[in-house]
DNA sequence: CAAGGTTGTCAAAGCGCTTTGGAATGTCGC
DNA sequence: GCGACATTCCAAAGCGCTTTGACAACCTTG
């Protein structure tokens, strides 16, 4: 069932019922009434790609995935994030387009969504520092939104971020308020914005605390859980091993765990661990009682405010931008207590 | 740049062009060579829409994607599914759509996905026993292919599919030969047809073993940790708690670690687990040295060889389906030991 | 050298929609 | 009863591509 069709079938011209169904006023209200009940009927939908051709607009809007090389990583946070972002396009008449592609040809895949109109708007998922992907989307033309920040970008940008730097901040205050000097950072891929701030975050109280900044006990890599697991066996396995960890992500996390609790290590008790946690769905911190001690922010709504702020980007290209830190909840778990005595024993 | 702005730079009509890019034998290599440097030095690529007005295909493949309404609950697969599919798509120039839905307006999200034409196939993850969605793709003639089976489903059609029923039954059977006989099943929501299947496996070989089957050991639910915590609590503080577990995915299994550490109880040793294991890329199984002893088959394969499967569909849509079924591999890990002495200790 | 094939190119139609610029009809005031 | 003005509808152009059918131009053959 296409337009011709449902209008020769109600006896009106192609015009006509176009106009009825989108909403213009050139059309009675009676009308109206009987093409949206005829296309109801026939359950007649505008051809996407015809649509997409007579407006200019492809109301789809693309996700590229950068899956890196080496490790064939997939960011757990995308299911989470994507099932935020797609509630908020439906709502709107979008569609959600998604390309994976290897890092190396990143450029490529965005010039090639332009050039060929694919999709009206872009989310720039990880950033890195001076991410290049913003001068390449400002100079081709294709809208975007940031989900988080390039730190030594110039140009003003749109973007929403989790505040990073003050939930590490927080968190390794809190630590050493506990009494914990030697606290681990298990942090994610360094080449990322977020995780630079997070360090940034941790090292700065750290210092204010008057604790000693050991790069032993800082670590960087793909949030895995093997990767939590790895980097707590081997910092354990130093001279002078840490009191408690401070780590990426709740995946992270479950490898610390592990490690712990392999070596016989109580959790909250000999060894202190705080984690930022994206609230995935499949991975919660044990609900109402939460497990870790965590900065919390939930990724799927931070899918759903930054559809809503692409698409509002889309409609005025040319508008300010806008930007939302949000800031991470903390929340008390039972994987944190007093540094052990350290004499003591 | 468009066709036209192209075919006037070089002096040809855009038919020319167009049959030089697409590969027609009705041009002259010479030509063929000139357009072809002309569309590279000026970056030119089709406008999709235009194309797949033009032919009458999309070049995009759907993915619905169903929300749990109530616990908004992704699965954790998708990701490392989509980074498979993605990448086959490229190498064929198909596009990805991920519609994300809840699952009560699932069938007007294909119906709709149809009539705009905006997709040319459709993958049909989580399929349920007699799932509707198959019948429903046939008769809209959206071709599809299934990501498991559908019980029940008398129509033929294209799946690719784990051996669940085998994995599962031979997981019960080694724990059975290990001497336990209180196994309990952590099964995934029994609505789905994969858990339909691990529950049949696992009942026959407690069955053939001679073992009692106790519905107080066998849970079903969505497959989060905190899911596997709390059910492994549950029946940890049964009067005659189990001595195994098997688990329905590695997510479920971190659960019940946490839950049996947290009892002071040892894996391996007093308690047994045994697990699926999707191959997800965050949360590997321990890489080298596996953890769980664990019945495994990658998801991303399984994306990737689905996708291959979906396109050889649409390109045939009414070939002869096909199917294949996955063995699971067996890793032996250190979670599974022999049943502690019940009148010991 | 004329008849018949190839080869390389093109003009134009068509895909299904939106939108511009009219045209027909109805309504109103005087 | 007539011009002015809404109101309601339409024909046709155009979006950027593919593809059909036609046509020169260039070989082959007998």
């Amino acid at each position: 069932m296409n337009l011709k069709e449902l209008s020769s079938l109600l006896g009106l011209s192609q015009t006509t019922v176009s106009r009825a169904l989108n909403g213009y006023p050139e059309v009675s209200e009676k009308t109206r009434a009987r093409v949206v009940k005829a296309a109801q009927a026939h359950a007649y939908s505008p051809n996407t790609r015809a649509q997409g051709l007579a407006t200019g607009h492809s109301k789809c809007i693309g996700h590229v995935i950068s899956v890196s090389d080496s490790a064939e990583m997939v960011n757990p946070i995308f299911g989470d994030f994507m099932a935020g972002a797609g509630e908020t396009y439906a709502a709107h008449g979008y569609d959600m387009m998604v390309t994976r592609v290897g890092t190396k040809d990143e450029a490529d895949t965005y010039r090639n969504l332009k050039a060929r109109g694919a999709v009206d708007g872009v989310v720039v998922h990880a950033p890195r520092r001076n991410d290049s992907r913003l001068a390449l989307l400002d100079k081709i033309g294709l809208p975007y939104v940031v989900h988080g920040r390039s730190t030594g970008i110039k140009a003003g940008y749109s973007w929403l971020d989790v505040n990073n730097t003050r939930a590490f901040s927080e968190a390794t205050s809190y630590l050493a308020g506990l009494g914990h000097s030697r606290i681990a950072l298990i942090n994610g891929p360094e080449v990322m914005d977020f995780a630079i701030r997070r360090r940034a975050g941790y090292e700065s109280s750290m210092r204010f605390a008057g604790l000693r900044i050991d790069p032993a006990l800082m670590s960087t890599g793909e949030m895995t859980e093997a990767y939590g697991y790895a980097e707590t066996n081997a910092m354990l396995s130093l001279k002078q091993p840490p009191t408690a960890f401070l780590a990426a992500s709740i995946i992270c996390s479950a490898g610390i765990r592990r490690a712990l609790d392999e070596r016989g290590l109580r959790i909250g008790k000999d060894v202190s661990v705080v984690t930022f946690d994206d609230c995935l769905s499949y991975f919660g911190n044990g609900g109402d009682r939460p497990v870790f001690t965590a900065w919390q922010s939930s990724v799927r709504l931070a899918g759903g405010a930054l559809a809503q702020m692409l698409i509002d980007r889309i409609r005025s290209p040319h508008g300010p931008h806008v930007s939302e830190l949000w800031e991470a909840e903390f929340v008390k778990g039972t994987s944190t207590g007093p540094a052990p005595d350290q004499f003591g024993d």
